[in-house]
RNA sequence: CGCGGGGUAGAGCAGCCAGGCAGCUCGCCAGGCUCAUAACCUGGAGGUCGUCGGUUCAAAUCCGACCCCCGCAA
C-alpha cells in the first residue's frame, strides 16, 4: 500500500483527491489544506472543498498557515508518506517540506511544461487561443513548476472552450493519468525526465483588473478571455451614467455602473465607433472595439440579476451612445 | 456584527429624498392600416408596490422588524 499526504485546496483538487481514496493501491493518510478563510456574503468561516470531502471519508486533516514551520515539518514526517501528491495546493512547498515524503513530491499541472508555469495555465491556453494544452506529472522541485517530468497527456481545446469545460477534461484526462505515474514511479517503471527551461513559459496570477475589459483590443481577444476568465475574474466594463434627474444629496448626477458581460460574439455589423463606444439596433447592444463591433448577448448590472441584452435595453435605454471603460 | 445595490403587471425599469390618481418601454390579447416590416394606429387584459407591524385624514413613498435576490470582498 502507497501512503500518500493529499496537498489541496480549492474544487478543481477534489476529483484527484476522491480517485487516490477510492484506489486500493493508495492510502491516504492525511490531507494538507489552506486555513479556512472568512468568505461568502456574511463572510462566514466555510472549509476548503478540499477539506469537506477529507472529512468526509475521515481523514485527518492539517492546515497551518505556514509550512515554514519545524513543528509543521515534524508532524509531515510522522505520516511515514511515500508521496506528497499537490494538486492546486495554493502555496509554495520549502525545500524542508519537499524532502520529507520517500519517493517525492508529485504535483498536477495543467499544462503541457515547460509551457505554462505558474498559478494559471488553464486560464493562459484559452486566452491565447492555443489549438492544445494538457496535464503533466512531475516532481516537485524548489522552483515553480520546473520539477522533471513524469508524465504527460495533452488536451485539445474546442473554438468555444471554456474554463469550466477545459476543467472536465484536465479532471478526465488528468486524475488516471496521476494515479497511472504514481503507481508505476513506484515501481520504478518511470525516469523522470527534466524541463527544457528554454522553452518556458510563466503565467501570472488573474486579478480583479484583468477582468476589465481593454476596449482597444481586437474582437478576437475579448471573446477569448471571455472564455478563459471564469469564473472568476470574468468580464466587466464601467458605464458611467448621467442620471436625468439626480437626487437632492447625490453630486453632480453621474454614477458608475459597473457591467459584468457573461456573453458576447464577435458581429458582422460594423458601427464604425470609436472602441468602447456602445449603439443599438433592433433590440440589439453592440460596443465597437479596434477591428470590429462585438455584440453583447448577456449581461449584468451591479446589484442586478443576470439579464439578456434586450432586457436591458428595456430599461436602460440611455446606454446608446455611452463610452465603456 | 465586513461594505454596498435591489424586490413596483409576464420582462426590464421610473416613481421614494420632498406622503396625495399605479407610470414608462417591451411583451400579451383584440381590432385597424400597409404591396410590405422586429413598422405604424386604436382599444384591452394583466398589480397583495417582497412580508408583517407602526405613524398619518392619506403610505410604493416616512419609521421598525423580518424574508428573498445580487454586486464587492475573501
Amino acid at each position: 500500500m502507497i501512503r500518500i499526504a493529499f496537498f489541496g485546496t480549492p474544487e478543481f483538487s477534489v476529483p484527484f483527491l476522491t480517485a487516490l481514496v477510492d484506489d486500493p493501491a493508495f492510502e491516504v493518510v492525511a490531507v494538507v489544506s489552506q486555513p479556512d478563510r472568512p468568505s461568502g456574503r456574511n463572510h462566514e468561516i466555510v472549509p476548503t472543498p478540499v477539506k469537506s470531502v477529507a472529512l468526509d471519508h475521515q481523514i485527518p486533516v492539517l492546515q497551518p498557515s505556514t509550512l515554514r514551520d519545524e513543528s509543521v515539518a515534524t508532524t509531515l514526517r510522522s505520516l511515514d508518506a511515500d508521496y506528497f501528491v499537490v494538486v492546486a495546493y495554493g502555496k509554495i512547498i520549502p525545500q524542508a517540506v519537499l524532502d520529507v515524503p520517500r519517493l517525492g513530491c508529485v504535483n498536477v499541472h495543467p499544462s503541457l511544461l515547460p509551457k505554462y508555469r505558474g498559478p494559471s495555465p488553464m486560464n493562459w491556453a484559452i486566452a491565447e487561443g492555443d489549438a492544445t494544452t494538457g496535464v503533466t506529472i512531475m516532481l516537485l522541485d524548489a522552483g515553480m513548476d520546473t520539477g522533471p517530468i513524469l508524465s504527460q497527456t495533452s488536451i485539445g481545446l474546442d473554438s468555444d472552450e471554456t474554463m469550466e469545460t477545459l476543467m472536465a477534461k484536465a479532471h478526465e484526462q488528468g486524475v488516471p493519468l496521476l494515479v497511472d505515474a504514481l503507481k508505476r514511479f513506484a515501481a520504478g517503471e518511470i525516469v523522470p525526465v527534466a524541463q527544457n527551461d528554454e522553452l518556458a513559459t510563466m503565467t501570472k496570477l488573474l486579478d480583479r483588473d484583468d477582468g476589465r475589459v481593454n476596449w482597444t483590443l481586437p474582437m478576437a481577444t475579448i471573446e477569448r478571455r471571455l472564455r478563459a476568465y471564469q469564473p472568476w475574474p470574468g468580464l466587466w466594463t464601467v458605464w458611467t451614467r448621467t442620471l436625468p434627474s439626480p437626487l437632492k444629496g447625490e453630486g453632480q448626477g453621474e454614477v458608475y455602473v459597473r457591467l459584468k458581460i457573461h456573453s458576447l460574439q464577435p458581429s458582422d455589423f460594423r458601427a464604425d465607433l470609436p472602441p468602447g463606444t456602445v449603439s443599438t439596433k433592433n433590440s440589439r447592444l453592440f460596443v465597437d472595439c479596434s477591428d470590429g463591433t462585438i455584440e453583447i448577448l448577456e449581461l449584468q448590472p451591479e446589484g442586478k440579476p443576470r439579464m439578456s441584452a434586450e432586457a436591458f435595453l428595456l430599461g436602460y435605454s440611455d446606454v446608446n451612445g455611452a463610452m465603456l471603460g
